[in-house]
DNA sequence: TTTATTGTTTGTAACGATTACAAACTGCAT
DNA sequence: ATGCAGTTTGTAATCGTTACAAACAATAAA
């Protein structure tokens, strides 16, 4: 079982990442990674933490996402220039994006084959490759 | 021979595009069209602009640039969730990222063979499939 | 040509997401 | 208990972008 002792779950990833487990932490790590993957924005987990009574500023939404993506535990998503997702999900995986109303799903790593990729220039690594398959409604075509 | 008659070449691409030759639209069109292939930021272009004499407002550009992608003359590149890159090609193609400084580069559709791709969800198109390879400095690791 | 009409441009205010910052607070080792 | 480094918080500031209404200019009609 995966989402069982939940609490002592967070926790463990906090203490790995070295970052102390305090309240908001592991208040918020619980609504990220309780449950199935996610991606959620700063603001819609701010309003989130607020509904489940959870007192967190959102300023420390701000810090706190972005620290667990520095420890690893979550990843950023560029699909739209106006706001920042985070992505709960960080195995080798691409996105469909509903351009419409800003929703994102997961596609699993090996749906997506890439047959070539041309050589990096000179000096340059590959950081991460990012697929994007943007959606619209078949009628608003 | 491509990029002579600059002025009638963005003049007709206005024409066809329906939008009005204005003194700006001609200035902005031929600032992104003459040359190559380019990729500019709302406040790089109007930059640009004033460095050529060129009097043009921020909204102004703004408006033309949305007007261009509008048009179809410019496509619009989601990279980098700080700004909004405009590409001025607009043939079907990906892009390198280098995070470090922002700098984007082509890589022509042909160049990028995505072999499978999942099902859309129910009732919904692919309005596009974006790669972006994002790159790092060799020694940044 | 003038004139009228409609589309454009402009400066600036407003916005929304995000970051900066300093003061208050809290985990944790001692 | 105490002290300190790491955290949180409210708020101001920033930044890219959009909204808006007034001034202006391109085109079609007279």
């Amino acid at each position: 079982m995966t989402q069982e002792r939940p609490y002592a779950q967070t926790l463990g990833r906090l203490r790995e990442a070295g970052l102390r487990p305090t309240r908001q932490r592991l208040a918020l790590g619980r609504l990220l990674f309780d449950g199935g993957d996610r991606h959620v924005t700063a603001e819609a987990l701010h309003d989130e933490a607020q509904r489940a009574g959870v007192s967190v500023s959102l300023a420390t939404v701000y810090n706190t996402l972005h620290q667990f993506t520095g420890a690893g535990l979550l990843r950023e998503v560029v699909v739209d220039s106006s706001r920042t997702y985070f992505d709960t999900n960080i195995d080798d995986h691409h996105h469909f994006f509903v351009e419409k109303d800003g929703t994102l799903m997961d596609i699993a790593g090996k749906d997506v084959t890439i047959g070539a990729l041309p050589p990096s220039p000179e000096g340059m690594d590959i950081a991460r490759v990012d697929v994007i398959i943007r959606l619209q409604d078949r009628s608003d075509r």
